[in-house]
DNA sequence: ATGGTCGAGTATCGA
């Protein structure tokens, strides 16, 4: 099986980007962030023509989350599981897909330290991982996948002395990402390539992807029967280039069935 | 690491 996050950023820009790489990435379960679309004007029709079935949360504008899978999509959550409080924002969608719990996550960006944003990224994850308490087992296979908004460790930025002071790479978010692993998820594409300097996002300005400078902030997390049976990763940096690109490239994870 | 760009929507704001 293989999953993909992307965060997107406007399906309505990046349709035809999207349609093109299912067609050559052709992966079974996609995690789609920031589609900034309303439920009503998702295009459901133009994933099932390609075989995709999908499921999608989103208020328009901001935020919007997405699941597309081949492999089936049922017991769908929009948001987080009862009782926690609701999210202010569209910015989390579960689903069971081919025998896995999924969720598709953009995690707030947190703007900066000093930001009531960057307390709402907190609790956020914190609420996250609660969520996952909520929906899944200790021994079941769980793929949580997205834009987490955090940089691992210093070497998922291109320069950390230029992130001193920042979100994305403070220690609270850190450890709140941490706290996932704690609990057994695996940061499946930094387990296939521990050592690499690769990254999933770059700015828009000032040439940073053609500089390369980048961060990997898009994340596939998988439950440990699910990390065991990863076969093979990428970042598909080519879907960063050529026309209209989202800024973010997709990362795929290939597991066993 | 902003300032250089995007995408929301049409003046700015968010990333």
């Amino acid at each position: 099986m293989r999953i993909a996050t992307w965060n997107v950023n406007s399906l309505k820009i990046r349709l035809p980007r999207v349609e093109e790489w299912l067609g050559y990435a052709r992966p079974d379960v996609v995690c789609l962030q920031e589609t900034k679309l309303a439920d009503a004007t998702f295009p459901h029709l133009a994933f099932s023509a390609l075989g995709y079935e999908s499921v999608h949360h989103g208020g328009g504008q901001w935020n919007g989350v997405a699941i597309l899978s081949r492999v089936g999509v049922d017991d769908v959550l929009a948001g987080f599981a009862s009782p926690l409080d609701p999210d202010s924002d569209t910015r989390i969608i579960t689903a069971r897909c081919g025998g896995a719990v999924v969720s598709s996550v953009y995690v707030p960006n947190g703007r900066s330290l000093d930001s009531d944003h960057y307390q709402y990224k907190l609790a956020w994850l914190g609420k996250l991982r609660q969520h996952l308490d909520l929906v899944s087992g200790p021994d079941e296979r769980v793929a949580v996948c997205g834009d987490f908004n955090i940089a691992p460790e210093d070497r998922d930025v291109w320069d950390p002395k230029a992130f001193v002071g920042a979100t994305h790479v403070s220690q609270p978010e850190r450890d709140a990402l941490g706290a996932l692993e704690e609990r057994g998820l695996v940061d499946a594409f930094r387990a296939r390539y521990p050592d690499d300097r690769l990254y999933s996002y770059w700015d828009y300005r000032a040439g940073d992807f053609h500089e390369h400078r980048g961060m990997r902030i898009d994340l596939v997390l998988l439950s440990q029967p699910l990390a065991v049976g990863v076969t093979w990763a990428l970042v598909d940096r080519n879907a960063r280039k050529g026309k209209l690109p989202s800024d973010h490239a997709p990362v795929l994870v290939d597991v066993a069935d």
